[in-house]
DNA sequence: TAACTATATAATTATATTGTTATATTATTG
DNA sequence: CAATAATATAACAATATAATTATATAGTTA
C-alpha cells in the first residue's frame, strides 16, 4: 500500500499532459465556463463567448474527443455540457494559486 | 455574497490558460514529477528524466518564469524546488479522472 | 588565471496550434 | 424536394512550441 512516489511512465504523463494542454486555451476554457450554467447550445455558447462560429465548434470538438463535454442533438440544435466535473476543481484551484501569486506581490510591492 | 458564478474576465482566462499550458507538456511534468521527491539539481533532474541538459534548463526556466519552481545556486550546482504545491493537486486530480475513465470504458467495453 | 564543471542561452529546424473564410452536412419546414 | 437554419469541416496563413546542436556564462579549484 505505498500511496505515493511511484512515478508515472511516460505514457501517463503524455495523458495527464495533453489533458491540460485541453485546458491552456483561453477559447476553450470560456467555452467550458459557458457550460458551466448547464447545457447549451452551439450558438448559445458562440453568443457568451464572442468566438466565431467555426472556431467555437472546432474547440468543441477537441472537447468532445478529449471526452471532456458531451453532445446530444435536438432538432437543428446541438447542446453541450461537461462530462467531466473535475475540470472545475482544476479551475477552481488554479484560480486560487493566481490569486494567492496575486496577492503575494501586492504584499511584497507594499513592503 | 454572490460566490459562484461570476465569468471571469477574458485576461484572468488567459492567466489560467497559461497556467495550464504550463503542465501541458509531458517533460515538464517529468521534471515536477522528479521534484516531487524535494529539491534536486539540473543534472539530478536531467537523469530522472531522460530528457537532454539543454531541453531540461529550458523547460526550467519556462516554469520558473511562471513562478512554479524556485532556484538557489549552491556552488556550482542549481537547484530547484516546487514554489506552488497546488501543482501536485491539479496532476492528482487529473490522474484520478484518467483512471476514472479507463475504468468506465473497460468496464463498457465488458458489457 | 587557466582548466574544469554545471548550468544557461541562442539559433535553427520541425511540428503543432489557432483563427479565419468558405463550404459542407444535417435536420426542419413549407 | 427546395429553402432555410444550425452546426461541422477543410484549407489556409500566422504564430507558437519543442527538441537539438553549438556556444556562452558562472562558479570552482589547481
Amino acid at each position: 500500500m505505498s500511496s505515493k512516489k511511484k512515478p508515472l511512465p511516460p505514457a501517463v504523463l503524455h495523458q495527464v499532459a495533453r489533458r491540460f494542454c485541453l485546458l491552456g486555451d483561453a477559447t476553450r476554457l470560456a467555452i467550458l465556463q459557458s457550460l458551466m450554467g448547464g447545457p447549451r447550445s452551439v450558438n448559445e455558447i458562440v453568443n457568451q463567448t464572442q468566438s466565431s462560429q467555426a472556431n467555437t465548434s472546432r474547440h468543441l470538438k477537441v472537447l468532445h474527443d478529449a471526452g471532456v463535454v458531451e453532445r446530444r442533438r435536438q432538432g437543428l440544435q446541438v447542446f453541450y455540457e461537461i462530462a467531466d466535473p473535475s475540470i472545475f476543481q482544476l479551475c477552481e484551484i488554479v484560480c486560487t494559486s493566481l490569486v494567492d501569486k496575486a496577492a503575494a506581490e501586492m504584499k511584497s510591492l507594499r513592503g
